[in-house]
RNA sequence: GGGCCCGUAGCAUAGUCGGUGGUGCACCCGGCUGAUAACCGGGAGGUCGUGCGUUCGAGUCGCACCGGGCCCA
């Protein structure tokens, strides 16, 4: 052991740390004495490699870490490969941004292969960014070999499940709408739409009815750019409409509108005057054909018929019929099929409208809006505008169109139900997020778009004849090569591309240019981690994943697809246990963004408060699964509990130096805890507290952290240290670490502390394992473990739990706050000794704890008796109350003689007689119960502070005998407080002098208190008087002491 | 618009079956002084997001609404 520094210092802490796990290899180690343990399969989710960790991320991995770190002391040996994502389209728009690229025509000028090492090599290069900034969390998972997305045996891994689903029937190809990005020119899954506010055009649109004059269905859209490619306009089947003969500038129209929503819609059409002519329900109006007021600019509008159908989803707003474009809406496409509607789609993937679009082709799209409402002309009822949400591309912001094209899909919606009955098979933390979140989710999922027109991801192995329609689907690199006679080595674009082999038709077989959605891409990890398919042996053993956790975002993200790939692949889910975690929002509660300026990294709070704090604060700020409101004011107060940690560790370290104390062992010299096992029954009852008091913190915390409750375990250790160990056990085992020789009181006190401060370290590991592993390495004997990660977690023993006297502990607590409450009240200092304290209860419990502990209470109070009182206290005064509202009727003219004789008359006396005569007389006035009220009174001198359960009274009386023991405790104080401004050592002696300008006193100190007084302050040699003293001295100092000067003058003498 | 979660003192957070709302930080006052840039005690501070309902009784149960988060449309 040896000393260590004053104050909590991180930095300094946490790199001395980090390089002896470096140099020694610690972490290697650990997962050595590990290897031969039943094994826990964790599968980390792969961040996307972004190059930047933010709070959340952080949070991520310190659950993860925490949790595994607790699995290993627990005697497992922890899978723990860590993953990245590193395919997709937020590193091509980063690449594509740093080349100046506008479009695809750039990449494919420039070379698709060049474009893909240079995306390849952002992510790797992103990758050890981030695991660099990982390991500074002090995270232990293997960053050296992490699985990614890019290797390929992982691309396999994906391969090999794509070749299932078609074995199963689930792949699918079809035409459908999806999210289009016009800059990135693919389709994009909805969760990488990004919604704010966008300003549109809001238009009311008449179509003419064909065959009818002046007769029109009005509809209502923000995408003028999607009439080209209208084909009907849905109505609901049960609605009412309404045709309103309707003026407006002279001329007359007749219009069909939702019967309740006529007056609005005429209103916005400045419409004069109306008149509703005819009703109808939707179904009368279906079959209704119309024409395209804009026929005359799209030739390809003139060909289709236009007709009313009806829809479910159609509501009762704006007009309540609704345009239809089956290339450009899910739900329009979705009415399409049924109706077997023609669907148009005269936009490109640049977002351009194409020949079919007529006059209008060759403008972007929303160059085409207000060209298409000019041309409207008449047609148009009501031309606004409208701030609504709208999507954008997540990466480049740009707005996103609805396009129809061909896409590959999985048809996830018929293996739905198979997925339900798996997530009711998995463990959630919180339940919820399983049974109700993820539940919901899946019930309403649909086909799973998995292709993109793009350049880095994972190709689909699907190769198609140019000629026939023979197609086939590849699920490893050695199958392909085997019927291609090609060699392929890296399944990446463009090499991939250019493997074609003939086809039994005589065509040639090529692939389809698609790759995969990059959400597809991490559903693998947990069997890819592992090697599968290309290894069996490790997927046979740990398959599959006994933990995982992640963020809430993952419960539409990385929990799903995992399970639909994995239930495809293997008719079950992936993973046993699955944690959802919180998201990180700044102390408003508000998203972090750049935008907002809120954001906090985890770099700016490990370079204030180090690790350890960040790691405890974000696991103790917040349930896992809630979101986390991050809080500077929440960090230093937990940089302030690492702090009194440091200092609860460091204030026995230089007495056991001192004394070169060793903590017994068994003849192993590993430290078991021996000396308490054996010893505990004859230890003083503060050292049995707190060794019952961790040893039950042990047990909660295992137990927290069993029910990933890491919030409540992370709360109860602090709350430990504070309350327990610094509030409590240090102030009550202080003296007992200054006596002298081998005292057994002091040897009990070392083991105890000793004790607690191993356990405490073994608990903290996981969660703060920086500052426990520092600790442990000074405290550890010889044969220990070299690191505290390699001891066997402890969750408390029994036998050192006594719950009863941790409950009279508690009781004593509260009487020494009462106490301490009293005092103040009476103005007594505790060092000053009190006579006798009371404590009035009819409470058993407090009785006999307080019988019990009663030397720690007299300690505690500074009182030379602490003595319990059930009912009443027999020096408890009384003071009678004169009750005016009886006295007044009765005595009349006399009662305020009658209230002066019950004020003066001595209150005992008074109630004696009440009490056994029934009546009290006095100046002739007969005085009875009903006349007077006896208030409690205390004696002089006496102060009184509840607790619960009782009243705490102390007396607060001096004699000579307190009075001298009052000044001696004083004069020690200063003394000590003189030694610590020469900055004497703890075990110096010195020679004193003490003057006092009052006699009486001097003689009361210099009496039986001058050697208590001299062996407190480690005086060899000591005056005391009344007159000035001579002499040279170190340090002289004058007080003032309860009205007395003294003068003290202390010298050390080395 | 829908699903799930959250809303308790200036800030953060606990509150089981419905039974007088606790704790920490900050603030003010006091104490202690061999952990000392530490520690301890006390005080003040509440529309339990809002409203309605159920009940003898609601922070807790139900409904509606408001605000925040994640996800979906």
């Amino acid at each position: 052991m040896k000393e260590v520094t004053s104050s909590f210092n991180a930095k300094d802490l946490e790199s001395e740390t980090s390089s002896f796990w470096n140099e020694e290899n610690i972490y290697k180690k650990v997962k050595e004495l590990r290897k031969d343990c039943p094994d826990y399969f964790f599968v980390d989710g792969p961040p996307y490699t972004t190059g930047h960790i933010h709070l959340g991320t952080a949070w991520n991995k310190i659950l993860k870490d925490t949790i595994l770190r607790f699995r290993r002391m627990n005697g497992l040996n922890v899978i723990d490969r860590a993953g990245y994502d590193m395919h997709g389209l937020p590193i091509e728009v980063r690449v594509e941004n740093e080349l100046g690229f506008k479009s695809k025509k750039d990449i494919e000028s420039f070379g698709i292969s060049n474009f893909i090492e240079k995306c390849k090599e952002f992510a790797v290069v992103h990758k050890d960014i981030m695991s660099e900034q990982f390991k500074e969390l002090g995270v232990w998972m293997d960053f050296d070999n992490p699985y990614q997305t890019i290797s390929p045996d992982y691309v396999e891994s994906a391969w090999w499940v794509l070749k299932r689903a078609h074995e199963k029937e689930l792949l699918e190809k079809g035409y459908r709408v999806v999210n289009w990005c016009p800059r990135c020119e693919t389709a994009i899954a909805d969760s990488e739409v990004e919604y704010w506010d966008e300003t549109d055009p809001s238009i009311f649109v008449k179509f003419p009815v064909r065959g009818k004059e002046n007769e029109y269905l009005v509809i209502w859209t923000t995408t003028p750019w999607t009439l080209p490619a209208n084909v009907a306009t849905a109505v609901k089947e049960d609605f009412i409409y309404a045709k309103v003969e309707a003026e407006k500038d002279g001329k007359r129209e007749y219009l069909w509108i939702a019967d309740e929503l006529v007056e609005d819609v005429l209103r916005r059409g400045r419409y004069s005057d109306y008149n509703v002519i005819e009703k109808a329900t939707g179904s009368d109006l279906a079959g209704t054909i119309y024409d395209s007021p804009l026929a005359d600019y799209i030739p390809a509008q003139k060909e289709v018929t236009h007709r009313v159908v009806t829809a479910d989803y159609v509501t009762l707003e704006n007009t309540g019929m609704v345009h239809i474009a089956p290339g450009h809406g899910w739900d329009d496409y979705l009415v399409g099929q049924k109706e077997g509607l023609e669907s148009l789609c005269p936009v490109d993937g640049t977002g351009t409208m194409t020949a079919d679009a007529g006059e209008f082709a060759g403008l972007y799209v929303k160059e085409a809006n207000p060209k298409i409402i000019e041309a409207l002309g008449d047609s148009l009822l009501a031309d606004m505008k409208i701030t609504h949400r709208y999507g954008h591309c997540w990466r480049c912001k740009t707005p996103i169109i609805s396009l129809a094209t061909e896409q590959w899909f999985l048809a996830i919606p018929r293996i739905k139900q198979q997925m339900l009955e798996e997530i009711a098979k998995v463990k959630w933390y919180p339940d919820w997020a399983g049974s109700a979140r993820f539940h919901d989710f899946v019930s309403d999922s649909r086909d799973w778009c998995i292709s993109r027109q793009r350049y880095w991801g994972i190709p689909i192995p699907v190769w198609k004849c140019d000629s026939c329609d023979n197609q086939e689907v590849f699920g490893t690199m050695d199958e392909l090569n085997d019927r291609a006679g090609s060699n392929l080595k890296d399944p990446h674009r463009p090499y991939v591309d250019e493997i074609t082999y003939r086809c039994t038709c005589g065509g040639t077989m090529k692939r389809v240019e698609d790759i995969f959605d990059v959400w597809f891409d991490s559903a693998m990890a947990s069997w890819a981690t592992i090697g599968y398919p290309g290894e069996t042996e490790r997927f046979e053993k740990l398959w599959p994943a006994d933990f995982i956790t992640e963020g809430q975002d993952q419960t539409r993200g990385w929990f799903y697809s995992q399970l639909g790939a994995s239930t495809i692949a293997f008719d079950r889910a992936p993973y046993k246990k699955v944690m959802m975690h919180g998201f990180a929002l700044d102390a408003d509660g508000r998203k972090m963004s750049k935008s907002l300026g809120n954001v906090v990294t985890p770099e700016e709070v490990m370079e204030k408060v180090g690790v350890d704090v960040l790691r405890i604060y974000i696991l103790s700020a917040s349930a896992p699964w809630d979101d986390l409101k991050f809080n500077w004011e929440g960090v230093k107060t937990t940089n302030r509990a690492m702090n009194i940690l440091w200092n609860v560790y460091r204030f026995p370290l230089p007495y056991m130096i001192l004394d070169s104390f060793a903590p017994e062992t068994g003849e192993s010299g590993i430290w078991q805890g021996d000396y308490i096992k054996k010893n505990i029954h004859d230890m003083p009852v503060e050292d049995r507290w707190i060794i019952s008091r961790i040893n039950s913190l042990c047990a909660l915390v295992t137990e927290d952290i069993e029910k990933c409750e890491l919030h409540k375990a992370s709360r109860n250790i602090i709350n430990c240290i504070l309350e327990d160990i610094s509030r409590w056990y240090v102030q009550l085992v202080r003296q007992r670490m200054w006596l002298e020789e081998d005292a057994v009181e002091k040897i009990q006190a070392y083991e105890t502390m000793y004790y607690t401060m191993r356990r405490l370290t073994g608990v903290l590991a996981p969660m703060a394992p920086y500052i426990s592993e520092s600790i442990f390495r000074n405290l550890r004997t010889d044969p220990d473990p070299v690191s505290v990660h390699m001891v066997s977690w402890f969750s408390g023993d029994e036998d050192l739990i006594d719950k009863n006297l941790e409950t009279e502990m508690d009781i004593i607590r509260s009487f020494d706050e009462a106490v301490a409450t009293a005092r103040q009240d009476g103005k007594r200092k505790l060092r000053w000794p009190i006579a006798e304290t009371i404590v009035i209860t009819s409470d058993d419990k407090i009785a006999s704890a307080i019988e019990n502990l009663n030397e720690l209470c007299k300690q505690r109070a500074n009182s030379v008796t602490v003595t319990i009182v059930s009912g009443s206290w027999d020096r408890m005064e009384f003071e009678a109350e004169a009750v005016m509202r009886a006295i007044g009727p009765e005595f009349g003219k006399e009662g305020p003689k009658v209230k002066a004789v019950i004020e003066s008359a001595d209150a005992a006396d008074l109630k004696k007689g009440i009490l056994e005569d029934g009546f009290y007389e006095a100046d002739g006035y007969r005085i009875t119960e009903k006349h007077v009220v006896f208030n409690e009174k205390l004696p002089e001198n006496v102060f009184s502070a509840q607790m619960p359960g009782a009243t705490v009274c102390v007396d607060t009386t001096l004699n000579n005998d307190l009075e001298a023991e009052g000044f001696a405790r004083e004069i020690i104080r200063r003394i000590q407080e003189m030694r610590r401004q020469l900055d004497l050592k703890v075990e110096e002696y010195i020679t004193a002098a003490v003057a006092i300008n009052d006699s009486r006193i001097a003689g009361l100190v210099s009496g039986s208190w001058k050697d208590e007084i001299m062996n407190e302050v480690r005086a060899k040699d000591m005056t005391v008087g009344d007159e000035n003293f001579q002499g040279d001295f170190g340090l002289v100092q004058d007080w003032v002491v309860e009205g007395a000067e003294i003068k003290i003058g202390i010298t050390g003498n080395n």
